[in-house]
DNA sequence: GTCTATACTTTGATAGAC
DNA sequence: GTCTATCAAAGTATAGAC
């Protein structure tokens, strides 16, 4: 079965992948890039080993040497996919200075998070799109990264109303959904050619500036 | 090939269906209510001609008597999840007075589509989640529906405008699509015991007050 | 209207040559 | 590392009995 050096065993190695050097990491590289566009067009069911090989320019046998089956594709796929948009957010909020007000927070977060989702491109639509479709036990292993984000989002806006920024009719849980709602659903119209991502974030402040209190 | 009298023909007869009758009506409504809830959870391709009927009690073949093929049922499907949503939302506004402000017609469109979508349930979610993943010709003849909804709200918030209620900053085209974006993400965590719909409107209101120009 | 039976195609995955 | 060859399972759809 293959088990003594198979890198199909180290799937899932970690977010932060190093640029690949060696022939194996550059396969590894191309199938999957390719995958996370076909699970975006396809979903789950619908994308077929043949048809990543394909797109690649490899027999549907040579996923195998890689991947040990569909699932751990797509597993691989979510999961980088979840991780860099997570990551990205928390290094712009890291780059703030401490005396950042809530509100300076929100806008870097969400410029830092649409930022992050175009750059991404099919891995954050495929954790979006393809999430639900994934085997059950797949996606067990995979909620806990979305869990992790959507609480970073809900203590920004715990330490906004600590602050005394918020309006007392806002619902911080509530609000922190609509939020990553309305963020989420950016990627499914966006094109490079319209709309810039600033021009995007900006439209965000203007539209959010209802939770703030009034000063 | 059972041309003669065969209903598959009539698979789309008009979103405001009348309430079934015939035994055939009452299987073709059975049938399409499981696909819906199939489709949303597994996908397009993920979704088996035999799953949809075990799920009604009948075999698969029974499913080529009232639709003609899979791409048919999703198509019907679709079309009734999106033409429920804007029928309710378009049934609302007309039944605001004349003189309701802006703001007063954007939440009920708000309230009315929150009402829709959770109603409309699966349906609602498939025209979603699914809607990318059908065959291209079959979305050519959907998007136009889409379409015309989209382009109602865009009217909403043009009206607006001209009434001097809203900002000078604000992007209708923008503010339009990240409106029908939150609105639409609500499908994906609402849950009947949660939050209600007003509940959650009236955090829409709030949220989006940053709109409007300030009195 | 719904069934059983079945034709035909595609799929995920493995074995073993190179 | 990637290929060819292949298998068992599952898919859409049709034909014809009831």
């Amino acid at each position: 079965m293959n088990t003594t050096i198979n890198p199909a065993r180290t799937a899932l190695p970690s977010a932060a992948e190093q640029s690949p050097t060696t022939k194996a990491q550059v396969s590894r590289e191309r199938m999957i890039d390719a995958a996370a566009k076909i699970f975006v067009e396809r979903g789950y069911a619908g994308t077929t080993m043949r048809a990543v090989a394909t797109q690649v320019g490899f027999r549907a046998a040579s996923l195998y040497y890689h991947y040990r089956s569909k699932e751990d594709l797509i597993e691989a796929v979510l999961a980088r996919g979840m991780g860099s948009v997570a990551d990205a957010v928390r290094v712009s909020l890291a780059a703030l200075p401490q005396e950042a007000t809530a509100r300076e927070r929100i806008e870097a977060a969400t410029l830092a998070h649409l930022n992050s989702v175009v750059t991404s491109g099919d891995y954050a639509l495929a954790s979006r799109r393809v999430m639900v479709q994934v085997p059950i036990h797949v996606r067990r292993r995979l909620v806990s990264l979305r869990d992790a984000y959507s609480e970073l989002w809900l203590e920004i806006l715990e330490s906004a109303r600590a602050g005394g920024e918020l309006r007392d009719e806002v619902d911080t849980h509530l609000a922190r959904t609509i939020i990553l709602g309305a963020l989420n659903s950016v990627l499914d119209w966006y094109r490079p050619n319209g709309k810039t991502l600033r021009e995007i974030a900006e439209q965000f402040a203007i539209m959010t500036e209802g939770i703030f209190r009034r000063v």
